[in-house]
DNA sequence: TTAATTTTTTAGATTTGTCTAAACATTTAG
DNA sequence: CTAAATGTTTAGACAAATCTAAAAAATTAA
């Protein structure tokens, strides 16, 4: 890292935040211990590379790791990461609701200036969005104290024909996926209804806006519903 | 690099961003190459670091250089420098105007967020401070084909007894230099009269607001003047 | 124009983050 | 309960950006 970019007390580089944020999403779901595949494999890097790094992030006391036993964040780990999130979160609603971004443009660009490291910009830039809730995704912004409310939405992919609900959310950020739901009217608050579970293939048909359409089961999966 | 942070097609990090931003302000002023020792200085490195440097960016054709004749820019390595120094300017107005930062408090912050590589997001940023001219030093903001009026103001250094002026930009960006500045009254657009040049060290006795001030001859050297 | 001084470059290390290939440990299946 | 498959770590290398110390070139002064 460079002495141009030379952080704050606690120095974090760019690869050691996303490190962090990483192993946080995955230890989100499943409770237990987070292990280096899963890690490699959403990080798009080698296993060896993953065992260096949390061998390192061990050593600063970011997280618990044991070899084969998979890595846990510790608080201070736990602190930084979402430190990490809501920066990137609030990014993302100032460049939608600021810059007149789309959704599905965001986040790349909050990708980068997520890492950006001044505590004082962080509460300024949530003080002139007025201290929003919710990213453009849906997903929950922590306050400065990194608390946020934890609200247990369900996928679409778990409703039963005939069951209402509204769209709070997506778990899938990619340009090409919100793009999608974008061309089929499934956006952020929006009502809708199960009209049908095909028995086939799991996709799941539905009534938005009076219009009738289906999506498969992989990307129910990425729709958060509110009942 | 870490290969979260890839940027477009021409790839270049932060480093090599820094050294093509420094070349190109210290090339502003005196005309010739730009040598070895100036720019270690200015980044506050190694000599041996800058001359690696500099062979690094002549191989990709960023600047010319010859060993021990220092260093120009090419086309495309000014190109670079001007858009790092857009973004840089940009951002500095956003601070100050959007999230209410004071002038001596957005030079560190910016030189982060300069790096931030999304020609989108740029363009939008400009949009949204409704195309600034100037940033808050009163430095040129370079439009999106990197062309600015180039404004030759007056250090102050160079006025004489009884000339009159208004401040309109300052040649240095340290917080502690701004925060002398706005003690003394001596901001942005203000009026002054030179009642008095000190003989002995050369330091100018100024009225600003009717009162009288007195600023060293260095500090005189930072401060420009339109008559 | 030789000598002293300044400037720049080279040589060789170091740190960070990455990789491949091979070894080792753990889990799963027969 | 052994054997195969899966998951993880080690060993060794590499590229980027930096450093110190020493050599070489260019400039300035005597
Ligand atoms: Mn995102
Ligand atoms: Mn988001
Ligand atoms: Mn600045
Ligand atoms: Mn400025």
């Amino acid at each position: 890292m460079s002495k141009h970019l030379v952080r704050h007390l606690k120095m974090q580089s760019f690869t050691e935040e996303n490190y962090l944020k990483t192993i946080y999403h995955l230890s989100e779901n499943n409770e237990g211990a987070v292990q280096t595949n899963a890690i490699a494999e959403k990080m798009q890097t080698k296993a060896a590379s993953v065992t260096d790094m949390l061998r390192k992030l061990s050593e600063k006391e970011l997280i618990n790791y044991k070899k084969y036993q998979g890595a846990h964040l510790t608080p201070l780990g736990k602190q930084t990461a979402i430190n990490v999130i809501r920066k990137h979160r609030l990014w993302e609603v100032f460049l939608v609701e600021k810059l007149n971004f789309k959704w599905d443009e965001v986040h790349d660009i909050a990708e980068e200036l997520e890492h950006i490291n001044s505590p004082e910009l962080v509460e300024r830039l949530d003080e002139f969005l007025a201290f929003p809730k919710n990213d453009p995704h849906g997903d929950p912004i922590p306050d400065k104290n990194g608390n946020f409310d934890f609200v247990p939405f369900i996928k679409l992919s778990k409703l039963k024909k005939d069951d209402k609900g509204l769209i709070m959310g997506v778990s899938e950020h990619s340009s090409a996926f919100l793009k999608h739901l974008e061309k089929l009217g499934l956006t952020l608050g929006k009502p809708l209804t199960v009209s049908a579970i095909n028995d086939f293939d799991g996709s799941v048909e539905i009534i938005v806006d009076d219009k009738k359409t289906s999506v498969t089961r992989e990307i129910a999966k990425h729709i958060l519903i509110r009942i």
